[in-house]
DNA sequence: TCCAATTCGATAGCACGCTAACGATCAGCG
DNA sequence: CGCTGATCGTTAGCGTGCTATCGAATTGGA
């Protein structure tokens, strides 16, 4: 039963290793990667903004952007408007990075999934779908005692 | 395509966050329950030995074991025969956070896949396990220019 | 027998997640 | 107008993973 918890945290260890080495070769670390994926799309977030997005905490975000900044990938600009606010804009060199990182994202995650079929995609994406709603809305664990079903 | 490996971290993070509360509550962060597990099987094994059924790094298994002594969950014994070797071996305070442990740890694993079908736990068996043979038998990831199918 | 190579655990340093606490700025009320 | 409270980003410190490197111990060959 405990089984799956397991298989869960090794598949995800495995892809999690696999994208960093992938990405590594663009110049940009597994976690680097999300943020860009975001920036991408929208420019100029603020750290609070992008861990919203990303759903993790700001600290995380902002440690991440502090080695983006060093990496050249981005820069920080304070708001004109709201001096607490810090805007985060990429930087050329991160551009440039979209496209061969997207496709690496993509290859990986044709890659992993090669020995599945449509349906079992299908199935494992429902699963997965069902187990993080599980755990967001009945956040708390089960504690002994029983769960609140 | 890429969803999957998003539902896969988003899930993984989930419970791991879960669990972590759950085994806090007896004392143990969620990294110790993993090395408690093959300890209360196998008692009086080394780093490296751990670390490879882990399927972690010896330096990772280190440093955990090494919280672990300081909480008073385990002592380090050097090898009569073998003045390389460290043998780790659980304290009575670790043997008894055996039951509730588990407990906790079942609980946790029937509360995330409440929602799902037996079959759809089967299926999801089933595709966690082909993607991590896939990731561990082929471990060299796409790259530009193919993989090796 | 003794030295070189191997095999261990430990350490240092990094990435990435978290919580807690701090400082700066803004908003709103008196 | 000024002060209090809320809202930001940052920093500090921890846990869990990694790689690279070091020191100690064992082993094997000359």
């Amino acid at each position: 039963m405990t089984e799956v918890l397991r298989l869960l945290t090794r598949a995800q260890k495995l892809l999690r290793a696999a994208a960093d080495e992938a990405m590594s070769r663009h110049g940009v670390r597994v976690g680097q990667n999300l943020v860009l994926e975001v920036l991408w799309e929208t420019d100029g977030l603020t750290p609070g903004e992008l861990a919203a997005r990303l759903q993790v905490t700001t600290p995380t975000v902002v440690n991440t952007a502090t080695r983006m900044e060093a990496a050249g990938l981005l820069v920080r600009r304070r708001d004109p408007a709201d001096g607490r606010l810090v805007r985060l804009h990429l930087t050329p060199k991160a551009r440039a990075a979209e496209q061969p990182i997207a496709e690496a994202r993509r290859l990986l995650a044709e890659h992993a999934t090669a020995t599945l079929t449509d349906e079992e995609r299908r199935h494992l994406h429902s699963a997965l779908t069902k187990i993080i709603e599980r755990m967001t809305e009945s956040a708390p664990p089960p504690g002994p005692g029983g769960d609140g079903d």
